[in-house]
DNA sequence: GTCTATACCAAGATAGAC
DNA sequence: GTCTATCTTGGTATAGAC
């Protein structure tokens, strides 16, 4: 066809953008990124850039989108390989760690972005939520297979919200000295403790202090 | 004397022009509040507000500040009451949770703007670690003093981080939903597990996990 | 210290040629 | 789809009377 390249070329400028947009949002917010830094840093005008999104706003919504696309399809299983508790809970957090390591805006734009809903549009509001409910929803899912909480659905809800709210603080130690990075050493201790806690089997390993087994200490 | 009236004029503008700022910046970020936002808010013309800070930076820097001095007055005390642990370990929660719960704006102050360092001013910037370095002192000085740390500072150090974070979560977890509280009873047992994992003694009390206190691994 | 009025500029957004 | 040029609004900040 006669008509693909032009289709690319405008597919590889939206691509663009959006990198820029990302980029620049990540780092400064919403609020204090501005058109023309967009376009100075992808090199498009200004009015290519409303071209493709119609509005300050609808970059917003595509870029959050997009990233919650790239870090959903970077965290396919739900299910998690190991044969006892603390073999799983290693790949888990290790899958934690790559999604966190590998996606350095996504959790950014997330964070910055979503105290910024009060005065964003309704779209912007849904999108933000819909991208953090996949993320919840991931790690209820992940954390039930790791200790089998099937039935325990409101155990599967507390590990996930403790597992989120230590990956959300994590990227907030990052603005403030960027070699901060998850201490999955930690959380692997205190989730196993807070499974004991409730009463969940974590057969195998002697107890929920499992100090034999260490993930990888950093010091 | 015949111009204390005036001072206290202009003293009791400032705050107003302090409250309304501090309000404003902890919902909408720095960037998306305006001059004339404050201004509407607080009622006092632009003009006044650049008399008392001179530019918007300085209205952060001074909000920042006072945020700063009033949290770390409701903190006071770096040593913890409690006979054992659990109970120092239960002291210590509860004057955190009373600090996150009357201390609205102040931690979102510090996360929201936090993440616009990149563009903002040295003095601005300076402000927030000294607001962040602050808080982690605090909370190091009082874990250390709840576990008897004084001789393993990178333990100390370990747990302060993980708590800080745990809060950071939370105070992000409340722009998602604003019913979120910190989870003080995860909290506890995830301390008490990170100690024991480090090999700090935690005599015997059964804390109130019941079963979450019988392992006094050996090295 | 507080007000009215205003300078100055960058922001978001659009028009229309190509 | 991309460009140059432009409109409008709102932003930060200042001048100067009171």
């Amino acid at each position: 066809m006669a008509e693909a390249p032009a289709q690319d070329r405008g597919a590889r400028s939206r691509d663009a953008i959006l990198d820029s947009a990302g980029e620049l949002m990540s780092r400064y917010g919403y609020a204090a990124t501005s058109i023309s830094m967009i376009s100075a840093e992808c090199g498009l005008p200004a009015s290519s850039i409303y071209w493709h999104f119609g509005s300050k706003d609808g970059i917003y919504v595509a870029v959050l989108e997009r990233a919650r696309t790239a870090l959903l399809t970077a965290l396919p299983p739900a299910e998690v390989p190991g044969a006892d508790v603390a073999e799983r809970l290693d790949a888990f957090l290790a899958e934690v760690q790559r999604a966190f390591h590998r996606q350095p805006h996504g959790l950014k734009l997330l964070l910055g972005l979503g105290m910024v809903q009060q005065d964003a549009s309704a779209a912007a509001v849904a999108e933000v939520h819909h991208y953090r409910d996949a993320l919840v929803a991931w790690t209820r899912d992940a954390l039930s297979a790791v200790f089998r909480l099937h039935d325990r659905p409101q155990v599967a809800d507390e590990l996930a919200r403790f597992t989120l709210r230590m990956a959300s603080g994590t990227v907030v130690a990052r603005w403030f000295d960027p070699s901060a990075v998850m201490d999955t050493g930690a959380l692997h201790v205190a989730l196993l403790a807070l499974a004991a806690h409730h009463d969940v089997l974590v057969h195998g390993t002697s107890g929920e202090g499992s100090r034999s087994r260490d993930v990888t200490d950093r010091e």
